[in-house]
DNA sequence: ATTTACATGTAAGGGGTTACATGATTGA
DNA sequence: TCAATCATGTAACCCCTTACATGTAAAT
């Protein structure tokens, strides 16, 4: 067993928002996150066994004609409250910022206050990055570009920073959004 | 062999800058570019050895007292070939943004416009998906969010379109700096 | 006194994707 | 008529990271 299960916590946050079959999942994917979460049936079929062999999900065959019997998965009270302790575990363990956008997008289930602790807890991490590259961008532009080798440095740097930029943007944005909009 | 062998292509490019150690290049990697590439000794070191019998690199050892000897590692003509066909082939095969980056920062032996041409590639698909997500915004944005679900659906397509615009941002910025210092 | 830097390398293990198997139905 | 959709599942494979092995010297 690994220390940080993505895969897991991502279908059972998916079964959360929804009872769903495997195919079902792969669809939710295709048309609403794949630009920041993707995983493949190879991933998703075994999982699903092995999550309701855990008891964290149980299974309905719905009889169907012509296709595959389709099978619902649905979590159980065991797995929402696994599902729950990943979900509200904050940057203790490192994530990646796709992590806190799949824990945002199926947090439906945390409150208002939950939902924006783990957000400024992750924001803090960026912001000492960002802080890192903006300061490293200025020692850079004491000295003048020299080499090409430097000016190619300094553009990779500014991707470092364009990129926690649009990261802290995002943060503050949904901040607002989610103290705007009370559940 | 597999068809986008990017471990051998970024060895190959850090080589092309300069002759160096594997220990050398985990530490530019860890000094400059790991924010978008990384890369474990356990990745550069078989690696290293296999290009060596490729004949894309030669090794020249250099005795060193009471530490282990460094073996500082060139690239060859046929190495340099290799690496500028990777360089130059556009965006038929699918590449990862942080690939471009790669490839921008150890584009010193490219041609200005070859490097134009690199990023303008790359652009126009980046744009693509850009418009397609802020369409989805629009769309989105008829009705009102209606539902927590939506919602935290919503959020989420936002940090896709801020993650497209700094992308874009970035190469349109870079663009310019390229056109405006010549090499 | 202990950690960090130097320096190379291997083996085990983990985690995932791709491709394949199967097969009817629907849409272009 | 050909591709795509529905639907589940497995096996082979790939590729990478982590941990370990080894050992000196400098820095704290």
């Amino acid at each position: 067993m690994s220390k940080n299960d993505t895969v897991k916590y991502a279908i059972l946050g998916l079964l959360n928002m929804e009872p769903m079959s495997g195919y079902d999942i792969k669809k939710h994917i295709e048309t609403g996150i794949k630009h920041f979460w993707n995983m493949s049936y190879g991933s998703i079929y075994p999982r699903l066994n092995k999550l309701t062999q855990e008891q964290l999900v149980t299974k309905k065959i719905i009889n169907q004609e012509g296709k595959p019997n389709r099978i619902i998965y649905s979590i159980t009270e065991k797995g929402e409250d696994e599902l729950y302790g990943w979900q509200t575990q904050g940057t203790e363990i490192a994530q990646k910022y796709d992590t806190l956008l799949l824990k945002i997008f199926i947090s439906q289930n945390l409150s208002r206050d939950e939902q924006i602790a783990l957000i400024n807890d992750y924001r803090e991490k960026i912001e000492e990055k960002f802080l890192f590259f903006k300061k490293s961008e200025s020692d850079f532009l004491k000295k003048s570009y020299e080499s090409e080798k430097r000016f190619l440095y300094y553009i990779t740097l500014r991707s470092g920073i364009l990129n926690y930029e649009a990261k802290l943007k995002w943060m503050d944005e949904t901040l607002e959004l989610l103290e705007k909009y009370d559940k």
